[in-house]
RNA sequence: GGGGGUUUAGCUCAGCUGGGAGAGCAUCUGCCUUACAAGCAGAGGGUCACAGGUUCGAGCCCUGUAGUCCCCACCA
């Protein structure tokens, strides 16, 4: 930086040098330092074939800023990135790409289909971690992981075989969600549900032992095909004489029983049920209840099942294949190959000629469909893999219960127990090949399961060769629920970094995943390492577009965080994301904020300029000889780093933003900055000097407070103040002193500057020009406490010259006053306003004083509040009371003087 | 059907365990005062959604109402 810089600062020269500095450095690296608390971070990986978008801004931007801070104040910081492999994102990617070549998985094969992936994985993956840099991300890429590199995958298998072997890992035919497009089971948390519009069919069943019909009501007539029996409730008067019969099952003619169920609710429809056990979960359970045969109906890409699926089946089952709760297959007849939509309407139409489809309603209803491809799911019972969730759940329920982890903001500990109380079961096979291989081996001979980290070479029981692994993988959320821990070594125990950096510190993400992850990576971590894998967790809210809606794809409102940071910088972005937003809600996206922010690092920018221009010193402290301007910005400083760093430390950032802020541009730049002036333009060389110091320090700090925000320009900048070898990311952070305390200064000074406001407001409203200076003669009792008055006047309300007295003489009869409870004003401007204005304008602050008169008197003659009231309280109304009594009396005789 | 967020200046939003409401943008006035016109100095603009309650005192705590947004839930 020379000091012959630009008038406005442009972040794209220095951005990318600056990063590139640090990396190289190593100022990233987490260090293991046992004098040190450490601190730690684990990323929330974004998709490897993922591009940087608004949301993973915020949640890097708060990252970095926790972690720059902590590092700042002296703990062993360190902040691991990484990407997770996205099973189902990243497959549906490439056989989308695959498909514009006319290819399918099949055609290729796994082995041939894995090459392509991780070619895939190659050229993509490397794209969002250099966009992650962009931001100014200050995380140990030399620790950089993948949720499919040997470490992590070695967790997984660990954690799979371990599990298995405690039984809280079985697997088992049961209901899941199926997406027929994606062919592969999704878990319930996968399940997104959507409004649709729909109807209500009510199809008539005949009941084999009387003849009458019942009323059924379904959304879906095509899984009757599948229905093995009807359910009533067993105390609705309606149907008690129906007990213990049947009914005949239209278009296919089938005898099945009517059970008494409590799912069937005599408030709800007819009261009556068709239950399809295989296709429905409330029918699964029923039909477990009542030991109902299943019948599957659809097949696994969402048609209806024929023949050939009956012989399938028919063919396991002579094989001894298969296994417990595994449902039968039905042969549609007719309907067979259809999809389940065209069997909809065939089945209709064939009740229809019946005359058994007695009415169609419409109807809004709650639609699951998948997350990822928003396909309708079609529940289906299959065999999957599953952990047994109770006893996991259990403890990272209490541990929170217990307070022992906390959610900020705390509103959020609700959704997670929900969460947590209420999981079923969770579903983590999928019939998919991009992600972990499940390590279990099926032995073709003895139908024995073996699970082992490495493949076996013989069954374990029958001692065959004949052995096939389980072609699924595990579900994406399975591997990053080992995140916190499987980057730091586990399950290596003796691992360096997870001795020292495990459990990690706080964990930010968006609201929107707690389900998902967070809470699968609490009752991991609990599970597995005996520790909650972090103490916080940080939930803020998403980036949405200007006019409130969600950034989406299929909107195409989404704003590109990379054009943004390449026109405005990365830290105008940064400062933009946290500055005036509140933890845990969202946020709106707006060209003027960012905008704002841009202009607030050339503020920065100009003032340091100013400061280099005026700077003939190689080092710098705090002088013996404080002025008073010197004395008030020392204290402001010192009560600003305290304020900020309590709200840093209680994840308070976007309050912490907003006074850094409003220090820099009020404080610093329109008073110091304007009174330093004085003696930076002055003759006497020691004050030109001790200001040169005290500019130098504050802004300093100043640096070192903005830097988690804003980590390049003040970085930038302080590289070109006299400074401490090394970067400003690894200086410490500014500290509270007793000693740069001087509140008698800071009153004093504050006066003063009321005066200055009270003049330049009087000025203001008459119209006078910056231009024409005017003689400013100031009334008190107390001029020795207004010394400093007469050149800040002079620098900053256009004075020409002053004079401090302690009467007032008879020529200023005539001139333009003003007052504040401690001096009276007057200007020599009578010639551009009129007695009456003038008159007027008096009166109408009179007014206002006579008014506060009023509030603080209601106070002190309220006894309760007197009696009541904290002193401190009582004190300040007081105080207000002498200050407002005394403006009224100098307001007073300035009226009567005119 | 449950649960939660939100409602503050024209707009977008802050407001830290209750002590007489703030910012940015926008509007109006005057200034190119050699750090910055992406700037400086001023001004206007709010019964803090509504109704009760607790309190000496409520934007903040409690109860209810309304608008709005979101999450969860198997509603056939």
């Amino acid at each position: 930086m020379n000091h012959d810089l630009p008038k406005t600062y442009n972040p794209r020269d220095v951005e990318k040098r600056i990063y590139e500095k640090w990396e190289s450095d190593g100022c990233f690296r987490g260090v293991i330092d046992p004098s040190k608390k450490h601190y730690s971070i684990a990323m929330p990986p974004p998709n490897v074939t993922g591009q940087l978008h608004m949301g993973h801004a915020v949640d890097n931007t708060l990252q970095d800023i926790l972690t720059r801070f902590k590092r700042m104040q002296g703990y062993a910081a360190l902040w691991v990135p990484g990407t997770d492999h996205a099973s189902i994102a990243t497959e549906a990617k490439i056989v989308e790409q695959m498909r514009e070549e006319g290819l399918t998985k099949d055609d290729l094969g796994r082995d041939k289909f894995m090459e392509r992936a991780w070619a895939w994985k190659n050229k993509f993956g490397g794209r969002i971690v250099k966009q992650l840099r962009t931001l100014g991300s200050s995380c140990d890429w030399e620790r950089e992981h993948f949720t499919m590199d040997d470490q992590c995958s070695e967790a997984v298998l660990k954690v799979f075989t371990d599990l298995y072997e405690q039984k809280l890992i079985y697997r088992g035919n049961r209901m899941v969600n199926w997406c027929p497009k994606c062919k592969t089971s999704i878990s319930d948390a996968e399940v997104e549900y959507e409004e649709q519009a729909g109807h209500f069919w009510h199809i008539l069943y005949p009941v084999k032992e009387t003849g009458e019909y019942l009323e059924i009501a379904t959304t879906r007539p095509e899984t009757m095909l599948g229905d093995t029996a009807v359910a009533i409730n067993a105390e609705d008067p309606r149907y008690k004489h129906l007990h213990g019969c049947h009914v005949i099952l239209p278009l296919i003619d089938k005898e099945i029983p009517i059970v008494c169920d409590e799912h069937a609710d005599m408030e709800k429809g007819t009261g009556v049920v068709k239950i399809t056990p295989a296709h429905d979960p409330n029918d699964y359970e029923v039909g477990l209840r009542h030991d109902l045969p299943m019948v599957r109906c659809f097949t696994y890409d969402g048609h209806m099942t024929g023949k050939a699926d009956v012989e399938e089946y028919l063919e396991a089952e002579k094989a001894g294949r298969l296994t417990e709760g595994e449902a039968e297959v039905l042969d549609c007849g007719k309907y067979a190959g259809m999809t389940t939509a065209e069997a909809r309407k065939a089945v209709l139409a064939d009740l229809e000629a019946l005359n058994l489809l007695k009415e169609t309603e419409d109807l809004k209803h709650d639609v699951g469909t998948c997350y990822r491809c928003h396909t309708t799911i079609e529940p289906m019972i299959s065999k999957q893999w599953f952990v047994r969730m109770k006893p996991l759940a259990e403890p990272a329920v209490k541990a929170v219960e217990d307070g022992e982890l906390k959610f900020v903001p705390e509103r959020f500990t609700k959704i997670y127990l929900n969460w947590m109380r209420n999981t079923r079961d969770w579903c983590i096979s999928r019939q998919l090949w991009w992600g972990h291989r499940i390590p279990a081996w099926y032995c073709a001979d003895c139908g024995e399961t073996i699970v082992a980290k490495e493949a076996p070479c013989k069954c374990t029981k029958c001692g065959s060769t004949n052995l096939d692994q389980d072609p699924d993988t595990l579900d994406t959320w399975f591997s990053s629920a080992l995140w916190p821990f499987s980057i730091l070594g586990w399950p290596n125990t003796d691992s360096e970094d997870y001795k020292f950096f495990y459990p990690t510190s706080t964990l930010v993400t968006g609201y929107d995943i707690i389900g998902f992850w967070v809470s699968r990576m609490i009752f991991s971590g609990l599970a597995y390492t005996g520790k909650l894998p972090f103490d916080t967790v940080v939930i803020h809210g998403i980036v949405r577009d200007s006019q409130g809606r969600k950034m989406s794809k299929s909107l195409g409102n989404g704003i590109d965080p990379l054009e943004v940071i390449e026109q405005y910088g990365a830290d105008a972005l940064r400062f933009m994301l946290v500055q005036g937003s509140s933890p845990g809600n969202d946020m709106r996206y707006s060209e003027e904020k960012i905008v704002a922010m841009r202009n607030f690092t050339n503020k920065i920018w100009n003032a340091s300029r100013f400061l280099l221009m005026n700077m003939s010193i190689d080092s710098f402290s705090i002088p013996a000889d404080l002025e008073l301007e010197d004395k008030w910005i020392l204290s402001k400083l010192n009560s600003l780093i305290k304020d900020v760093t309590h709200n840093m430390e209680t994840f308070e950032t976007g309050v912490a933003a907003q006074k850094i802020y409003d220090f820099i541009w009020s404080s610093f730049c329109d008073w110091y900055i304007e009174l330093a002036k004085i003696r930076l333009n002055g003759d006497d060389e020691t004050k030109k000097n001790n200001v040169q110091n005290v500019l130098c320090y504050v802004l300093t700090d100043i640096m070192k407070l903005l830097h988690p925000f804003m980590p390049f320009i003040t970085e930038e900048i302080y590289q070109a103040l006299p400074h401490e070898e090394g970067y400003l990311m690894m200086q410490s952070w500014p500290e509270y002193s007793d000693a740069l305390n001087f509140p008698e200064d800071v009153a004093k000074m504050e006066r003063i500057m009321e005066t200055i406001s009270k003049v330049r407001e009087t000025r203001a409203n008459l119209n006078v020009p910056n231009s024409r200076k005017a003689h400013v003669t100031i009334v008190t009792d107390e001029p020795a406490s207004y010394a400093e008055a007469k050149d800040f006047l002079i620098r900053l309300a256009s004075a020409s010259s002053v004079d401090i007295v302690s009467e007032e003489t008879g020529d200023m009869a005539g001139m333009v006053s003003t007052a504040t409870a401690d001096a009276k004003i007057f200007l020599p401007l009578a010639e551009l306003v009129d007695t009456e204005s003038e008159r007027a304008r008096i009166n109408k602050e009179l007014e206002k004083a006579y008014k506060e008169m009023e509030f603080v008197n209601s106070k002190l003659n309220n006894e309760k509040f007197m009696s009541k009231a904290p002193e401190n309280v009582v004190a300040s109304v007081r105080e207000n009371e002498a200050k407002t009594k005394a403006l009224i009396e100098k307001l007073e005789q300035m009226l009567k003087a005119l």
